[in-house]
DNA sequence: TACTTTTGCTAACGGTGTTAAATGGATTAA
DNA sequence: TTAATCCATTTAACACCGTTAGCAAAAGTA
């Protein structure tokens, strides 16, 4: 009777509670190291009742997923609030965006899918010819026969590495991205920083 | 005495065929989906054996991505040796990344981290305003007032978006970068993709 | 009080990485 | 040739994992 609502709310405050444990182990171990039994434990009941309140570990983590989007999507408003040119506000949501990627790594990781699974520390288990040394040594090339030989080359590979890194994967991961708009993104993007490099 | 080569040669031959059948279920089933046992059933022996030849899981996923990095580092130098032009190598060179990334997907996923774990279709699942819809919003205020009113904004945010995600994630596999060539690269690509949007 | 529903648990299935012990065949030494 | 050694390989096991089925006890309802 008057009860449900108090039933209601129980079972949302052990959702709640679900959620909460599953972050705490996020947060702390990373993603990969989440599982039903240790957020059971850790609330102090076994692993199938998670069940009854998300359909598989993937549900649960979709939820922290959109609990990430909320506090960016939060962050970012609030970045806004703080400017009224459009070109200020701009500016301070990217920096706010790049903060929240270091200061909630873990929200980050979920939500775009960044990750090492094999800790490979790439350039020094690497014999062989780094990309980075490859291409380093056509833009110093570059830099030298232009008009400003000063150019930082790292700063521009990792200019050039960044765009197309990023744009590659945001493509695997969100797959489905209009294939015109990518290679009008990429050659603009090519092209303009070695502009920048040429002056 | 004089079968020790073949024995050698045998031995090496059970490693080249342990790293062919990891990459083959790897290439088809991505790399989440690789265990011993598969890799052992498919060669015909039993999981432990790959101990032998590999400390553990990750070595043989780390070898993996050694032999990506060399298929990589191949392809860039052979698109560089097309040109004569720096400028001219250094695109070739990009566009051959790209293509790379999309040729041999598992292969990149597997030597840059880029995955998904639980697949969420951004903006489908979620309720909740978008961080595309935030941007777009900016940019799309931003461009109306410009002397270039006809500025894609779709394209501009993905401009944005991929700069700033690569650093990212190039920072967060491949941690341990400079933060002020961060901040620097950052901010010049912020205040560089503004500036191409004001006109 | 008797019945039904719910709640949580135990046990189990099939999978994972990894290690220790047993087996069996080939190589070497007597 | 026989005995001893060695090495490759297998079996068995441990400790995990996600997930499901069935059961017991508790709670709510009549």
């Amino acid at each position: 009777m008057g009860s449900k609502e108090r039933i209601i709310k129980q079972k949302e405050d052990v959702r709640n509670k679900i959620i909460a444990a599953a972050w705490r182990i996020v947060k702390k171990e990373g993603w990969q190291a989440m599982s039903m039994r240790k957020i059971a434990d850790s609330i102090d009941y076994t692993a199938p009742i998670i069940y009854g309140y998300f359909d598989n570990k993937d549900a649960l983590l979709v939820e922290l997923t959109r609990q990430g989007f909320l506090k960016l999507a939060d962050r970012l408003r609030q970045a806004k609030a703080k400017h009224k040119l459009p070109a200020k506000q701009l500016e301070a949501m990217w920096f706010t965006y790049w903060d929240f990627a270091f200061d909630e790594p873990q929200y980050y990781k979920l939500m775009f899918g960044v990750d090492v699974n094999c800790y490979c520390e790439m350039g020094q288990c690497m014999e062989t010819e780094m990309p980075s040394d490859i291409f380093s040594e056509v833009i110093e090339e570059l830099v030298a026969s232009s008009n400003n030989p000063n150019t930082d080359v790292c700063k521009k590979y990792y200019l050039f590495w960044s765009v197309i890194h990023g744009l590659i994967s945001i493509n695997m991961v969100n797959k489905g991205k209009s294939d015109k708009l990518n290679q009008e993104i990429l050659k603009d993007a090519i092209t303009g920083i070695i502009r920048t490099i040429v002056v």
